[in-house]
DNA sequence: AAGAGGCCCTGATAGC
DNA sequence: TGCTATCAGGGCCTCT
């Protein structure tokens, strides 16, 4: 599910939600995640308050009243799921189980608020939680990660010195977070639409006006979709804070054997596969 | 040292 | 109905 857009609607839902609020009791029912959540997590976050929720790239912060921080990583198919409660027996209390809106099985971590549960869900296990001491950890933590493509940071020279003498792919290369924080398979597909440029294009051929195109497109794309409330697709529907819409304005993702949506063109969207991801794209208007 | 590929894991779906 | 194979939005690790 879950790219820079998605994470940034359930990053705002969620501050809404338990902005200032105290962790009450955090249960940890499969600490075998991506990474294994380690003994002590629920004593390090109980008892202090969220100060706000932030977001990097795909990552989740959640800033903690002693200064120090937790990440979340959503991985492939972790999922937030929000329960309000009485609060009366609120940590106790286990009726909100049989909620509609709760998977059955994989619900791995719960934070538990005064008048709220927050509850991870995540099948593949390949998201993961991660506790940071303090702001100078935080900045280690993402030093190697190049800039999301709002930042001024992302701009042709960067893009230009970055690409020079490079062999690989434009696609891998939107899809390497130390290039550029938060793309994931499915923008990635539908930027190198809007730009009209191949995917497996390798990156030293690529003409000055193509990386001012991807830069551009990136931008778009990324907010595009943070508008739409971010894609929805398979069985994502119905989770707490990605309801979103903009998987109706895919152009190539998921659409093989269609014919291409730019008016002028008669192509049809092709599947290939890069690095083991499924490409999309038209080779009549992509060159 | 850059780049390709394997792998972590479960569930949905397609094909027989 | 029930088996097996394939695929899924991420990213770390290893090998060449």
């Amino acid at each position: 599910m879950p790219e820079l857009p998605e994470v940034e609607v359930i990053r705002q839902s969620l501050d809404k939600k338990i902005k200032r609020k105290k962790v009450k009791k955090v249960i940890v029912r499969n600490k075998n995640l991506r990474f294994k959540i380690p003994d002590g997590f629920s004593r390090f976050l109980e008892n202090k308050k969220i100060l706000r929720v932030g977001r990097f790239s795909k990552y989740l912060i959640f800033y903690l009243s002693n200064k120090s921080y937790c990440l979340l990583h959503l991985g492939m198919s972790g999922t937030i799921h929000l329960l309000n409660q009485n609060k009366k027996n609120f940590i106790t209390n286990t009726s909100f189980y049989n909620s509609p809106i709760l998977p059955k099985k994989h619900n791995h971590v719960e934070i538990i608020f005064e008048k709220i549960r927050i509850i991870y869900n995540d099948p593949r296990r390949f998201g993961f939680f991660q506790i940071i001491d303090n702001s100078k950890m935080l900045e280690k933590r993402f030093s190697n990660f190049g800039p999301e493509p709002f930042h001024l940071d992302f701009n042709l020279k960067y893009v230009l010195s970055f690409f020079k003498k490079k062999e690989k792919n434009i696609k891998n290369f939107l899809l390497d977070q130390n290039f550029v924080s938060g793309i994931g398979n499915i923008y990635a597909n539908e930027i190198l639409f809007l730009s009209k440029v191949k995917p497996d294009k390798k990156v030293n051929l690529l003409k000055k006006k193509d990386c001012v195109r991807i830069i551009i497109n990136s931008r778009k794309v990324l907010k595009d979709a943070i508008k739409k409330g971010g894609s929805s697709i398979r069985d994502f529907k119905n989770t707490f804070g990605s309801k979103g819409d903009f998987q109706k304005n895919f152009k190539v993702y998921d659409r093989v054997g269609l014919l291409c949506k730019r008016s002028s063109c008669a192509g049809k969207i092709k599947k290939k596969i890069i690095s083991n991801r499924s490409t999309f794209f038209c080779d009549t208007c992509q060159i």
